[in-house]
Parts: C-alpha cells; sequence; structure tokens
DNA sequence: TTTTAATAGTTGCATGTGCAACTATTAAAA
DNA sequence: TTTTAATAGTTGCACATGCAACTATTAAAA
C-alpha cells in the first residue's frame, strides 16, 4: 500500500534545477564577457546574435524572437543604441515600424564575442556526451511544449 | 577527412535552451501566483520556502542560500517587511547580524503557494517519465560542477 | 591595548523586466 | 468617407539584480 505524501516535493522538482543551473551559466558568462573586455550585457548579446542572422528586423520582431515584451526591448535598444551598436531607421512604407540595423561597432563587438562564447559552451559541455546533450534538450523542449498547451488554453 | 566547422553553434548549445525554458516556466509560475491571488513575486516565494524550512537564519546566510547577492537580499526583505511576511531581528550576540523571521502572514501566504506550486510541477513535468527527469537533473547537476570548478580556478 | 582585518548589512548607480496607459499610424467597419 | 480597431513603439511605475562604496560591529594582529 502506498502512502501518498502530502508534501510537494519542489525542492527535487526540475524547476529549482533549472533555475540554479541558469544563473551558475549566467555568472559564468558576464566574467567571461568581462575577462574579454566586452561592454556587452547578456541580453545585449543576444540581441546583436538576431540581428547577426538577420538585419534590419522589426522592434516587434526582435522582441518575439528574444523573448522579451516590446517595452524591454525598447530601453534595451536604446542603451545598445548609445553604445553606437545598433541603430533604428523609420519604416518608408509603414512609420510606425523602426527597422533595426547593426553598426559597424556592432559587428565588431558581436564578432569578438565568439571565443568568449566558445570557451563558456566548452566549459558547459565538459564530460558531457553528444547523445546526453541531446537528451537534455528534447526533455526541455517537452518542457516548453508542456506549458505552451497549457497558457494557449487559458 | 573532418572538415572542422568555424563557426560556433551557440544555438544548438544547451545554454539557450536551458535559458529559453526557464523563462517559459516563470511566465507561467507568475501567471498562476496571479490566478490565485497571491501578492508575491517568485523570488519572495523562494525566501519564504527557505524560511519555512529553517526560520531565522541571518540575512547573508538566506542570501547564500538563495543565490542573490547580500545587496539584492537586502532590497528583497525589505519589500517582504512591508507586506508583513517577514520581520529581522537584531542578534544580541552579534549586532552585526539580522536574524529572519517569517510571520504569521508569510506563514500563510506560503502555505498558500503549495496548490499553484503543484499545479505547475504537474504540467511541467507532464509526459515525463520519471527516469527522464532523473536523467536532466544529473545533467543539469553535471553544468553545474562544470562551471564550479573552472569560477573557482580564476 | 591600540591598530588593523574582516564581516554583516545598507545604499547609490546602472542594468533588465512586465504591465498598463499613452501617442502615432495604419487598417477595417460603418 | 468618417469612425472605430488594431498595431508599433514609448513611458511611468514597480520589481529584481550586481558592483562598489559606505557604516557599524567584531575579530585578529601589532
Amino acid at each position: 500500500m502506498k502512502i501518498k505524501e502530502s508534501n510537494i516535493d519542489f525542492e527535487n522538482s526540475v524547476g529549482p534545477w533549472l533555475g540554479k543551473t541558469v544563473k551558475v551559466i549566467e555568472y559564468y558568462l558576464q566574467e567571461k564577457f568581462n575577462q574579454y573586455d566586452l561592454d556587452l550585457t547578456k541580453e545585449q548579446m543576444i540581441v546583436l546574435k538576431r540581428l547577426h542572422d538577420k538585419d534590419g528586423l522589426s522592434q516587434n520582431q526582435l522582441a518575439f524572437l528574444t523573448l522579451r515584451n516590446k517595452s524591454s526591448l525598447t530601453r534595451l535598444l536604446s542603451k545598445m543604441e548609445k553604445k553606437q551598436y545598433i541603430n533604428r531607421k523609420q519604416s518608408k512604407e509603414d512609420k510606425r515600424i523602426n527597422h533595426v540595423y547593426l553598426t559597424h561597432l556592432g559587428k565588431d563587438v558581436f564578432k569578438r564575442t565568439k571565443p568568449a562564447i566558445q570557451e563558456i559552451i566548452t566549459t558547459m559541455e565538459q564530460h558531457i556526451s553528444d547523445s546526453e546533450k541531446q537528451q537534455i534538450i528534447k526533455t526541455l523542449k517537452k518542457i516548453q511544449i508542456n506549458f505552451d498547451s497549457e497558457i494557449e488554453s487559458i
């Protein structure tokens, strides 16, 4: 006969493990950026990466791709514009839209993140086999899908 | 003959998957708290949880356990004190130290988080077997250890 | 015992974030 | 065509965070 445990086993749930791991990665990431004299936060790096993949995205698209809401992106871009990493250009077809472009400096900074990021990945994935890596990504996808279907139904 | 890929495969690295997953969880968590009329952020919840486990911790200990630096904790506690969830009491043995205690209201609020958290765990772990859950935790631990040994050597 | 360290906590400053209310512009409905 | 919707972006407000400088207190060294 099973005895039903009335207390929630939050500690042994996946959530806290994920949270802690991400914190450790973020800490190390910022550390590396400082080591490499990159005047950049991880959030700004993600924006650079997206623009590197596809320049001229609208703020809306950028916000969607980087998983932030538009107000947060507005302020992120303002700081990046002040640093001369990007610039905004109003669309001629639709004056509501701003297209965002990497500047020369922005491209250069992004290029200079590469060795730092390579080091981080190498450190992070030490002693983790390729199949183990594929496995964790698979599980993470599942978790995301679990919430997606839940959120849609709200 | 292998051709060495010069571009970094950041997109298929574990990092971005972790980051996105945590974002989704956090969004859903706040959603649930609102549904249950819990006037609480996830950060405040974590503090309540730690005090529930062990009341009267010092701010230093709380900061360590919740993975934040002391200044961040100071302000988190100030907000929680204003909401009457916790209170600080200066130690008599060492006047530098504040011990932090849950109030009645704090205990009550924490109790009321339980069904919300239970729902989140249930949603999150849908279609994930127990062995898969153990596997992801194992991999997450490995990643943390990978960074720990790296950070110590800085 | 006086001087110097170390420790606990707070505060200023800068970053990032979501929500809701707002402006400007464009699209849809009357 | 006028009125009403929806959309893109910005801003005020509140929250959370790390770093570095600061105060107060205690411990260690001279």
